[in-house]
DNA sequence: AGCTAATTGATA
DNA sequence: ATCAATTAGCTA
C-alpha cells in the first residue's frame, strides 16, 4: 500500500514547527496555501508551511486537512519573513503567523448585502408607515434591507410584508469597491531642487527593483511626505503593491488626506481602530492584489500582500514601532527584514533619525537623503532658551516673564500659542506641609499624581486612583497639603489667570470624551477657535497647527534626568517635533524652551538648530560605551515584558554582579533580554516562575556556574542581525 | 487558543 | 494533608 501523501501545516498558536497532517485525495496542497484543520476536539485555520512534513508522527496519529480555503496563498516572502522574524525575536513561529492570519473571517466568503427596490406592484393596502418605505424608495434607487425600516421610521415588520406581497423585491448587492487604485499621476507635485533630487533618487531605487534602505532625513515642513509619495508612485507605475508604516497616533484624516490629493483616491487603512468588516475586506484585497497601497500601524506589516514593492516608515524613530506584548518586535526593523527577504527597496523617514539609522547611513549600509529647507512659504521658528535662572517665573508660577511676553504679542496678532509640558494632570506630587508626608501609590514606588478637575490622586503607572482628601493621612492637619510642580491643568490655570479673556484648549491623553471629542477640538484649532493650546505629548505627533505662531515648551528639561541611556535622544526628538510644529504653513514663528541648563547638548542642540553637533555626541557615546548598534562588551541590557520587572532584574543585577559593569535598562521590545559577551552579541531569553531567586540565578549564569534549581530558561544564540 | 496534568505556595 | 492558583505541556 502507498504511503499516506502527508503535508506541514503551521498553526497560528504558541508551537514552533508546522503540525504534519494527511492530505485527502483530491485536494493538491501547496505551501502557503491557507487550510482548516482538526486540533484535538475542534478546527483552526492554518497554512501549509515549507517544511518537510514529520515522518516520525505514526501513522495512526495522522489526521487529514479538512478544507483548502479559496484565498490566494501566503507568499514565499512572507512565509520567510514569518520564520525570520520568529527567529530572531525567539518566538514560536505559529504565534507570528497568527499576525498574519489576523482577520480569520476575511476567508469566508463576504456576507452579501441585501438590497430591496420597488417591483411597480402596488400593496394591497396604503397604509402611512407603507408608504414612507415607499416614499424612500421613489426614485427608483434601491435601499439595503438592513438600514430601510430605520431610515423610514417604521418596523421591519412593515418592509417584510411587502416583500411578501411583491411590492417590493430583494437582490443582492455587491460588495462595493474597498478603494479604487490609486492613481501615480493624479496630482504631480511642485518641488524645489533638492526635494527633485531626493525624489529621483527614490525613483531610481524603485527602478532597481533590489532590496536597498534609504533614509529620508529632513526638518519638519521640508517635505519628506511628498517625496516618498514619488517612491511610492513609481512602486505604484511597476505594478506593484505599497505600504507606508505610521506611528498609530500619527495616522490621522490629515495625511490620508495628504494622500488623497496626491494620489485622487483614499488608500486603505490597517489600524487597532478598524471595523472588524472592513478589517477582513482590507486584508482580502491585500492578498488578492484589489488593494495596492495600504497607510498602517506597525501590525500592517504581517498583511499578506502578494507584490510587495516598497515600505516607507514614517517617523522612523517613533517609539510606537515597538510592540511589547506578545510577539515583541520593533516594526521599522522588520520593515527593513521584509525588504530584504522580498528584495525592494524600503524608505525610513524622519525629522530627527534614530541613532541606529544615522549610524546604519553613516556606516553605508543605508543611504541617505538630506533634505534642509523648508517648504514653499513655510520657515523654521526662531528658537530661544529661556534660562529660567536669569529669568525665573514669579512664585507659584510656571511660565518665565519671556515667554508670557511673547504669547501677549503673539495673542495681540491673532496668532495662536502652544504651551507643551509633557505632564498630564494638575500636579506631579502632594505633600503635607505639616509633616512631610508624600502621597506615594500603594502598588508603585512613584508619586500619586493630583488631578484637580477630577479631584483626584491618580498613579500614571499602575491606574490606581484615589480621592484627594482634604486634610493629612498621616498627621490630620487640615488645609496643609500643597500641589508640588506643574502640570498641563496647572499651566491652564495659569495662563486663566494671565490671559483671562483668551480662548483655551487643554488637551491631555485623559481628556474627557475620548477620541471624538479630541476630533472635535483639533477642528476647533484649526479653525482658529482657540488662542492658546496647552498640551501634553499628543501634540507633537500627526496634527498640523495651521496658525500656530508660538510654542513654549514649560519644562525643556523633562525627560534628561531620566536613567535611561536613550533620554537625550527621546527629549531631543520630542523638543525637535513639538517646535517644529510652529510656522508650518508658513509665515514668522517663534519657539521658547524654558530651561535651568541651556548649555546641555540637547537643549543646544535645538536652540542652535546644530543637530549635526548632537549626533556626532550622541553616536560617540554610544560607540565608547558599546551601547547598541556598537557591539562591545558594555555590561548587561536588561529587558523584560514591563518597565517595573525589568528594573526589578536590572537591580537584582546591580546586586549580583557589580563587576559586569553598566546595567542598562531598556523597554520591551529589546527583549528578549539581550546580553553582550565578548565581541559577538548574544540574546538570552529568559524566564523564570514567580518566586524564582533572580538574583542567584543572575549569579551564577554571570560566573558560568549551573542555574539554580527551579524551572529556568535559558536559551542563547547569536544575534542573526549580524546576517543583514 | 483551549485543554489537562503537574507543580507550587498557602493554609489548616 | 489538602486546596486553589499558577505554570508547563500538548494538540499531528
Amino acid at each position: 500500500m502507498e504511503p499516506a501523501r502527508t503535508v506541514s501545516v503551521l498553526l497560528p498558536l504558541a508551537v514552533d514547527g508546522p503540525y504534519t497532517y494527511r492530505q485527502p485525495a483530491g485536494l493538491d496542497l501547496a505551501p502557503g496555501d491557507i487550510v482548516r484543520v482538526p486540533l484535538g476536539p475542534r478546527e483552526i485555520i492554518g497554512a501549509v508551511w515549507d517544511d518537510p512534513p514529520d515522518a516520525s508522527v505514526g501513522h495512526n496519529r495522522l489526521r487529514p486537512v479538512s478544507h483548502r480555503y479559496d484565498s490566494p496563498p501566503l507568499d514565499e516572502t512572507i512565509r520567510k519573513f514569518v520564520d525570520w522574524v520568529a527567529h530572531y525575536t525567539l518566538t514560536p513561529r505559529g504565534m507570528v503567523l497568527r499576525m498574519v492570519l489576523r482577520a480569520p473571517d476575511a476567508l469566508e466568503p463576504e456576507r452579501e448585502t441585501i438590497a430591496v427596490r420597488r417591483t411597480g406592484v402596488l400593496p394591497d393596502r396604503a397604509t402611512a408607515a407603507r408608504q414612507r418605505v415607499l416614499d424612500l424608495l421613489a426614485d427608483g434607487a434601491p435601499w439595503p434591507k438592513s438600514g430601510l425600516a430605520a431610515a423610514a421610521g417604521v418596523s421591519s415588520s412593515v418592509v417584510t410584508s411587502l416583500i411578501e406581497q411583491g411590492v417590493l423585491e430583494t437582490f443582492s448587492l455587491p460588495p462595493p469597491p474597498l478603494t479604487a487604485a490609486p492613481d501615480p499621476d493624479y496630482a504631480r507635485p511642485v518641488f524645489d531642487d533638492g526635494q527633485d533630487e531626493a525624489a529621483a533618487t527614490l525613483r531610481a531605487s524603485v527602478d532597481e527593483g533590489a532590496f536597498s534602505v534609504t533614509l529620508i532625513d529632513g526638518v519638519t515642513g521640508s517635505g519628506k511626505t511628498e517625496v516618498y509619495f514619488e517612491a511610492l508612485a513609481e512602486t505604484l507605475r511597476k505594478g506593484r503593491q505599497a505600504l507606508v508604516l505610521l506611528p498609530e497616533i500619527a495616522l490621522t484624516n490629515d495625511f490620508l488626506e495628504r494622500f488623497t490629493r496626491r494620489f485622487g483616491e483614499r488608500p486603505a487603512e490597517w489600524h487597532s481602530e478598524l471595523a472588524p468588516r472592513m478589517r477582513e475586506r482590507v486584508w482580502r484585497g491585500v492578498a488578492s492584489g484589489e488593494v495596492r497601497a495600504v497607510i498602517g500601524a506597525r501590525s500592517a506589516l504581517f498583511l499578506p500582500f502578494r507584490e510587495l514593492g516598497l515600505v516607507v516608515v514614517d517617523e522612523e524613530h517613533d517609539t510606537a514601532y515597538k510592540q511589547d506584548e506578545g510577539v515583541i518586535y520593533n516594526a521599522r526593523d522588520m520593515a527593513v527584514v521584509r525588504g530584504h527577504i522580498g528584495g525592494f527597496p524600503v524608505v525610513l523617514s524622519s525629522a530627527t533619525p534614530s541613532i541606529e539609522s544615522r549610524v546604519n547611513a553613516d556606516q553605508g549600509r543605508y543611504r541617505r537623503i538630506v533634505l534642509t529647507s523648508r517648504y514653499a512659504a513655510a520657515k523654521l521658528p526662531d528658537i530661544h532658551a529661556v534660562d529660567l535662572r536669569v529669568t525665573p517665573p514669579e512664585k507659584g508660577h510656571f511660565l518665565a516673564p519671556p515667554l508670557v511676553a511673547a504669547m501677549e504679542e503673539t495673542i495681540a496678532a491673532k496668532g495662536q500659542v502652544l504651551l507643551f509640558l509633557n505632564r498630564r494632570g494638575y500636579a506631579p506630587l502632594t505633600l503635607c506641609r505639616a509633616c512631610g508626608h508624600r502621597f506615594q501609590c500603594p502598588n508603585c514606588s512613584t508619586w500619586l499624581v493630583e488631578h484637580r478637575f477630577r479631584g483626584q490622586l491618580v498613579c500614571h503607572h499602575c491606574g490606581h486612583t484615589e480621592p484627594r482628601p482634604d486634610r493629612c493621612p498621616v498627621c490630620d492637619a487640615e488645609d496643609s497639603l500643597v500641589a508640588c510642580g506643574p502640570g498641563v491643568e496647572r499651566i491652564a490655570e495659569e495662563v486663566e489667570t494671565r490671559f483671562p479673556d483668551a480662548r483655551r484648549i487643554v488637551l491631555s491623553s485623559d481628556i474627557l470624551g475620548g477620541v471624538k471629542r479630541m476630533r472635535l477640538e483639533f477642528e476647533a484649532i484649526r479653525k482658529g477657535e482657540a488662542d492658546i493650546i496647552i498640551g501634553t505629548q499628543l501634540v507633537a505627533k500627526g496634527h498640523n497647527f495651521p496658525l500656530l505662531a508660538l510654542v513654549g515648551v514649560v519644562d525643556a528639561d523633562l525627560g534628561l534626568a531620566h536613567g535611561d541611556p536613550r533620554a537625550a535622544e527621546r527629549t531631543f526628538q520630542l523638543l525637535a517635533q513639538v517646535t517644529g510644529r510652529a510656522g508650518r504653513a508658513g509665515g514668522e514663528s517663534r519657539a521658547f524652551l524654558q530651561t535651568y541648563a541651556p548649555e546641555h547638548p540637547v537643549i543646544a542642540a535645538i536652540a542652535s538648530g546644530d543637530r549635526e553637533a548632537f549626533y556626532a555626541r550622541e553616536i560617540e557615546a554610544r560607540r565608547v560605551s558599546g551601547l547598541p548598534p556598537f557591539g562591545r562588551l558594555a555590561g548587561i541590557i536588561v529587558s523584560a515584558a514591563d518597565r517595573a520587572t525589568a528594573f526589578g532584574y536590572a537591580t537584582a543585577l546591580r546586586r549580583a554582579a557589580p563587576e559586569t559593569g553598566p546595567v542598562m535598562v531598556l523597554g520591551p521590545s529589546e527583549a528578549p533580554l539581550a546580553v553582550l559577551r565578548g565581541r559577538h552579541r548574544f540574546r538570552l531569553l529568559l524566564q523564570a516562575p514567580r518566586n524564582v531567586d533572580m538574583q542567584a540565578f543572575l549569579r551564577s549564569w554571570l560566573t558560568s556556574a549551573p542555574p539554580p534549581r527551579g524551572s529556568i530558561k535559558v536559551q542563547v544564540d547569536i544575534d542573526p542581525q549580524s546576517f543583514m
